[in-house]
DNA sequence: AGGCGTTATCTGGTATACCAGAGTCCAGCT
DNA sequence: AGCTGGACTCTGGTATACCAGATAACGCCT
């Protein structure tokens, strides 16, 4: 009775098989596929094969139909009975309703960010723009990209809030190529800093509102611009 | 060749088969039943055996195990390899987070809805209250209780964003025991009541920002009241 | 009696076989 | 030639068998 049971958060082994099930593996190569192909290049819908992807995974079409059931959850495929299983091409209305549904979240998560994020937190922001920080983005438009998606979804994870993360996380799988698209498109690359710059500064004055309210325009300006220039979505 | 094709929709024929596969089936079937069971009047966790859920609704392990995955993916249940699957309890700060969330997505719908509804939609909205429009909604709990769920989500229709629309009708199936009670509890029935024709008004008049500011904060009046009176949660 | 290892059993995970509807193709009739 | 119809094939949907880890039951040893 001598020994004491030690709390296990003290030692947080990492799993010694690495991830999980086979379902697990075949759902994140799929996903990983999908976002990777580009899916507005080409006219045609692209089909996937049960049996096939069976076969190129190696593992039974069971695991491969349970991972292709949570793409369907997810938006990513749509499975028609004894027809086949689709990947999605999301309409142009589709992709504003998705951005329109992140501003409305990420602003919420902005005005929780305000009460519960430390100065530090709020601070930290600004080290996502390490070097063009003021500059000319359109000769670091690939930097910029990734760090304009790091930015948002620092400010989403600053809200703390787990259902708006998890919301977001999804409408962003989505709508990530897009992003990226948008910056190159007119001044949207110059525009979109300069409202950075005045989103961090809301957050760290702890300004609730305001950052709310930028942080929706922001998102609003996005959605206007690929509605006007996002013709290509079809 | 003396015949003309006939466009389908004069028919509009009622599909034979009601509605479609089993695991659909199985999907409404254990949703409801999650849905209709009082998760939060137990102490004990709930878990649901596939092999017997499989006999039950007469059809194989394999239906029930797909709708188990989607019901997974909406967060109803739990599923732990080799354990079993559970029923998830969600705790007062997820409940907390899925308001802040829906509150987010509402207030953005009614922005949407003050550039995109018609008169006689906006107009609608107080159809919904029909006797105690105003008065002592405390005498109709029940009723308004009804009727402030379907209020909510006639806001959120009227802005016209299918995606807005399907990520709030989720947050409702696990929030809207909750809003019924808190209906109940200190003089959240009378407050509320006079916020919704605060929002009515707005609506009408076309006050976007306003109309969003307000419904913002009653979301946000809801979530400060489930975060006091809540504890029966946990 | 109490601790411990072994065995029986129960559970979700995976593999496989079979089913029926949808699509395709071609023979055969008009 | 053009349409029709039936057989063949391909696909996702479903049922079933088997697997391995986790748990519980039990009995042995001390």
């Amino acid at each position: 009775m001598g020994a004491v049971m030690v709390k296990s958060d003290q030692f947080n082994i990492t799993p010694i098989v690495a991830s999980s099930s086979l379902r697990t593996l075949a759902y994140e190569a799929l996903k990983a596929a999908i976002t990777n192909m580009d899916i507005y290049g080409r006219a045609e819908e692209v089909r996937l094969d049960e049996r096939k992807l069976s076969q190129d995974l190696g593992v039974s079409r069971t695991p491969v139909r349970e991972a292709l059931t949570v793409l369907e959850q997810e938006g990513f495929v749509r499975s028609e009975a004894r027809r086949g299983v689709f990947v999605i091409k999301k309409t142009k209305k589709e992709i504003v309703g998705m951005i329109h549904a992140w501003a409305a979240l990420e602003s919420m998560a902005a005005r929780l960010a305000c009460e519960r994020a430390t100065d530090a937190q709020l601070k930290s922001l600004r080290e996502i723009f390490p070097e063009f920080y003021e500059g000319r983005p359109s000769e670091h438009i690939d930097e910029y990209s990734d760090a304009n998606i790091r930015f948002h979804q620092k400010i989403i994870s600053l809200g703390q809030c787990e259902v708006i993360e998890d919301l977001s996380s999804n409408l962003l799988m989505h709508v990530r190529g897009i992003r990226n698209t948008a910056l190159r498109q007119g001044d949207r690359a110059e525009k979109s800093i300069k409202e950075h710059v005045q989103i961090i500064k809301a957050l760290e004055a702890r300004q609730a509102e305001h950052a709310e309210n930028l942080v929706r325009e922001h998102g609003l300006g996005l959605a206007a611009h690929v509605n006007t220039y996002g013709d290509y979505l079809e």
